[in-house]
DNA sequence: CTGAAAGCGCTTACAG
DNA sequence: CTGAAAGCGCTTACAG
C-alpha cells in the first residue's frame, strides 16, 4: 500500500489479436472492419463482430494515433487569464456546446489552459507534437500569440470569434456582432428613448469593437449624433457594469436608455441603477447581450441579444474537422436573435 | 480543397531517432535520459540534452502509452445532467482547480460528460479500455451508477463529495459539510436569532444531508426544538431557492434569519425576501453555503461558508495519482471557513 | 554506463 | 476478399 510498487494493472484488454483468433481471421482482417467493413465479405465481418461483442473489445487508442499519426483528439485551448473565462457565464456555455459536438465524432476534448506567455510557450511544443489533431482557440484578444504559434506550428485551429489585427485568413466562428448590436440599439430606439447610453465590451476584443460600432451606426442612420458622454467601456465583468453605469448617471443624468455589452455587466448596471432610485424599464430602458443564464435571473429579466452558442460550437467543430482533412480556413458569421423580457 | 485527400501533416516532429543520431548515441540512452536519466554519463546526458534543445523534441505519447500501458492523461467526468454543472459556479472553480493540478504533473485533462445512462454505458469501455488512466468523478448523487462500473472497470477513480449509500470503500475528497453548516447556524444563532430556518440542497446528495444534519444538531444544542415549518428542501438552483423562501415566509412569516445551503439558492431567497419588503439582515438574516462568486455580488453581500475548492482540487488529484500507483483508496475531508460580509 | 533487440497494438500497402 | 509482413516511436530487460 506504500505506493512504491506500481499495482499491476486490471486485466489487460483483449486485443485485435484476440478478436481475430476468435474469429477465425486475420488481424488485417479484423483491422478491416474496424474501419468501416470495406473488402470484407458479410460473413468474416459477422464474426468479427460477434467477437468484438462477446470479448468487449475496444480499440486501444495509442497503438492507433502511432501508425495513423493522428492524435484522435482535440484540444480546448483558453489563452487567457482563467478567472475572466471560468467567472464568464458564456464560456460554460461553449465548453458545453463543444464537448457534446466533439463526443458526436468520438473526438475526445483535452481541456488546456494556457494564461500566461509562459504557459503559451510551454503548452506549443506539446501542441505541435501531434497531441492533438486540432485546437478550439478560446480568445480572440488583439494581438493574442497563440493565433502565431499555433499558424507556425502547422496545427489546424478555429477561434471563437473574430481574431482582431490578424492579416492572415485563420479560420474562425463568430456571432453577428454588428447587427445584433444594431437590432437592439434599434428596438430601444423604438419604444421611443431617444437619449440611448451605452457601456461596450474591452475595445481589443471583437464583441467590444464591433457592438459598439453597431450603436454608432444607429444612431447616425436616425440621424442623432452620438454624444460621447453616452458612452462606456468595461471589461464585460459585473463590477465594470455596475462602475460604467455609475460613470454614465453623473455625466449624463437624462439618459433614458443603455445597450450594455453583455448580460453580466448590464446585470450590474441594474444595480446601479436601482440605487440612484431610476426603474427599469420606466426610467430607463436596459438592454444586454448574450442571453446568457444570467438575464433570466436579472430583476428585471433583461431583454437581450442571445448568442446562437449551440450553432457556435458545432460550426467550430466542422470547421475544425475539415480543417483536419485538408480544407482551408474559412470563417463564419451566425445571425443573433433578440429576445425580449421585461427590461427593454 | 475539397477534403476527399487527407492533407500530409505538417513537417514531422523528429523522433527519438533523430536525436540519438544528433548526440551520437543509442536510442535506449536518449530513452533513459528521458526517463530521468539514471545510468546515464554526464557526457551523453549532455549531449542528449542538448540535441533535444536543438531539434525541439518533444516525446511522442502515443509510442509511449502503446509501451508503459499507461495513457497519460486524466479524466474529469460529469456523470449527470450537464446543465445542472455547468450552471452552478462551483463547477467551474473545481474545473480550473484540477486543470491546474493536473497540468503541474503534465497530465492533460481529459473533459468528458455523460449525463444519461446510455452515456454512462457509452463511456465505461472507453474508459477502461485504457484511455485515462484515471477518473475524478463529480457526481456524488446517491445510486449513481458511474461509482460501480468504475469500480468494477479496475480504474483509479476519486469522488468530489462523498458518494453516497455506498458500502464499498471509495475514494473521495470532500467539503466539511456539517461542520460548515453548524458554524453558520451557531452564527446566526450568536446575533439574537431565534427563529432561524433552512433550504437544504437536494435530499440524495451529501451536502444536502449533512447541511441539513448540522442545522439540526444546532438548534438542538442549544435547546431549540427544531420546528419542521422551518424547513424546506432545494435543489442548489437560483430559482429554488427562491420558491423556498416563499413557501418558508408563507408558513412562518416570524423567521428572524435562514441557512441557505449553497449561495445560488441564497441569493434567490434575497430576492423572494425583497419582494416581501424583509430588509435583509435587519429582519431576516441570511447565511449561504459555497462563497462562490454570487456570494459577493448579491445584494447585500453573502456572509457564508467558504468551501476550499483549491485544496479540494490539489486533493483529489494528488489521491487519483497515488491510487494510479497502487495505493488503496483513502478520503479527504476538508475544513470551510466563515465568511461574513452583510446579510447576516 | 551502453547498445542491440524485442515488443507494445494497431494500420496498410502488397501479393495473391 | 484475405493473410503475411512491415512499421509507427517509444521503453526495457538483457548482455556486456
Amino acid at each position: 500500500m506504500t505506493g512504491t510498487t506500481p499495482r499491476p494493472r486490471a486485466k489487460r484488454p483483449p486485443t485485435i489479436h484476440d478478436v481475430a483468433a476468435h474469429a477465425g481471421v486475420s488481424r488485417g482482417t479484423v483491422s478491416r472492419v474496424l474501419q468501416g467493413g470495406h473488402n470484407v465479405s458479410p460473413a468474416s465481418r459477422e464474426a468479427v463482430d460477434a467477437a468484438i461483442h462477446k470479448l468487449g473489445y475496444v480499440v486501444n487508442r495509442a497503438a492507433r494515433s502511432l501508425v495513423t499519426q493522428r492524435a484522435g483528439s482535440v484540444a480546448f485551448l483558453l489563452s487567457e487569464t482563467q478567472d475572466r473565462f471560468f467567472a464568464d457565464p458564456n464560456f460554460s456555455t461553449l465548453l458545453r456546446g463543444c464537448t457534446q459536438a466533439l463526443a458526436a465524432h468520438d473526438l475526445p476534448l483535452v481541456l488546456i489552459t494556457a494564461a500566461t506567455e509562459a504557459e503559451r510557450r510551454r503548452i506549443t511544443p506539446f501542441l505541435s507534437a501531434h497531441h492533438v489533431d486540432g485546437v478550439l482557440l478560446i480568445s480572440s484578444h488583439r494581438g493574442n500569440p497563440m493565433v502565431e504559434h499555433l499558424h507556425r506550428a502547422g496545427l489546424p485551429f478555429v477561434c471563437c470569434g473574430k481574431p482582431l489585427g490578424r492579416r492572415r485568413r485563420v479560420s474562425y466562428v463568430a456571432a453577428d456582432d454588428r447587427e445584433g448590436a444594431k437590432d437592439m440599439v434599434r428596438h430601444l430606439l423604438g419604444s421611443g428613448r431617444r437619449r440611448v447610453a451605452t457601456i461596450a465590451g474591452p475595445q481589443d476584443s471583437p464583441g467590444g469593437v464591433e457592438r459598439l460600432a453597431g450603436y454608432r451606426e444607429v444612431l447616425a442612420e436616425h440621424g442623432l449624433a452620438v454624444d460621447e458622454r453616452l458612452v462606456e467601456v468595461g471589461d464585460y465583468s459585473w463590477a465594470s457594469g455596475e462602475a460604467g453605469m455609475q460613470r454614465l448617471l453623473a455625466r449624463a443624468p437624462d439618459l433614458d436608455a443603455v445597450f450594455v455589452a453583455s448580460d453580466l455587466m448590464a446585470d450590474g448596471a441594474l444595480t446601479a441603477l436601482e440605487r440612484t432610485g431610476r426603474r427599469v424599464p420606466a426610467d430607463v430602458a436596459v438592454g444586454g447581450f448574450d442571453d446568457s443564464p444570467v438575464a433570466a435571473a436579472a430583476h428585471p429579466p433583461l431583454t437581450t441579444m442571445r448568442q446562437p452558442w449551440d450553432r457556435i460550437s458545432e460550426t467550430m467543430v466542422r470547421q475544425l474537422l475539415a480543417q483536419i482533412d485538408g480544407e482551408g480556413p474559412a470563417s463564419v458569421i451566425l445571425p443573433t436573435e433578440l429576445v425580449v423580457r421585461d427590461s427593454a
